[in-house]
DNA sequence: GTCTATAAAGCGATAGAC
DNA sequence: GTCTATCGCTTTATAGAC
């Protein structure tokens, strides 16, 4: 039995867009280079998304928030102890950062930051995508022991540390800023055992 | 006596594409808007700036590393202990954020990440405010007993752990963010004594 | 140094045939 | 659903007068 199926244009386009807003920003990506790249014509990218590149930056930006979430879940599944879970993600994402030449950093942050203030949408859909990615850090912690208070507080230090350490590595082009956050991370988890 | 002067075409150019960058990012600053912004001509700017956007946006980004260097320095001068002054600077940008409507974030990431991997001097230049940052964290450090080593690692997550948090609390319009960074970076400097 | 005009290219978005 | 053609506008950059 067979899982996997054929990707519609839909959700070709999706991925295309997530993976170009990555790398490139949402101003910098264009609707002609996200169609050329997902073999579909720009009659179909407006036909899915009347709303045009707006509305497909807020799909991307969703898109880019179940796939950290799943790598998050992959993580905290595979390990009891968040610490080490935690380590363990800083070193994915360093050799995710190292293999694709420094290009893949965060799927959300550029968007994010582009449209902050400007795009409510897009600002909107980022944010959810943070909360959700700190709600299960904080189940993480709840499950191991620690009291609500501690994983709330310590779930967005760890989602804030990983995202400035991913930035730093992406503009340094060095593991080293990941390598140093999954340490601090631990003993800073650790310190509230 | 007035150590203000009047300030030169130049040095407006600069200071306001820095700030538009800081709101809007590189790619959705456009020289009509800068030229307009800075009570400068077209002409003015390519006269000064003839290697155009680019050229520009480096010294955008080496205005804004002056500038949140000069903040850093500004906090650790008015308090000899370094986990109270991080704790004052987190306080400080959450004011700013706030003050800003939420607008005024990093003066550099999101031009660091719109050009990261696709323009090498833009990127050198944020790479050389973040290096520049940490060592300004790291000397403090060091200045108040930490072994060097210890110095260098906390530089490192305490530049990343901010960066996270601004950013955080940029999207989310929250100073909760910020709040919870000075919390555990006190604690996490103070875990070294 | 400052200014205006304009070139050359690309953008998001739309229309309408198929 | 897919495709092509095109509109209207903006962009970076340049030319050349003053």
């Amino acid at each position: 039995m067979r899982t996997q199926h054929e990707v519609g244009t839909r959700e070709r386009i999706v991925q295309t867009t997530s993976r170009l807003m990555q790398r490139q920003g949402y101003e910098a990506t264009g609707l002609k280079q996200i169609s050329q790249e997902a073999q579909a014509t720009l009659g179909s990218v407006y036909h899915f998304f009347p709303g045009g590149k707006r509305e497909l930056a807020v799909e991307a930006v969703r898109h880019g928030d179940r796939e950290f979430a799943e790598f998050l879940r992959t993580a905290f599944d595979q390990e009891d102890d968040p610490a080490v879970a935690i380590v363990t993600c800083t070193r994915d994402l360093a050799n995710g950062l190292r293999e694709s030449a420094w290009l893949d950093g965060c799927p959300v942050t550029t968007t994010a930051l582009e449209s902050a203030g400007r795009e409510p949408e897009i600002q909107q859909a980022a944010e959810d995508a943070y909360e959700n990615w700190r709600s299960l850090v904080r189940n993480k912690l709840r499950h191991s022991g620690f009291t609500d208070d501690t994983a709330h507080d310590l779930a967005h230090s760890v989602i804030n540390m990983l995202e400035g350490a991913e930035l730093s590595a992406q503009v340094s082009q060095s593991v080293t800023p990941l390598e140093i956050a999954g340490k601090h991370l631990a003993r800073l988890i650790n310190s509230y055992r």
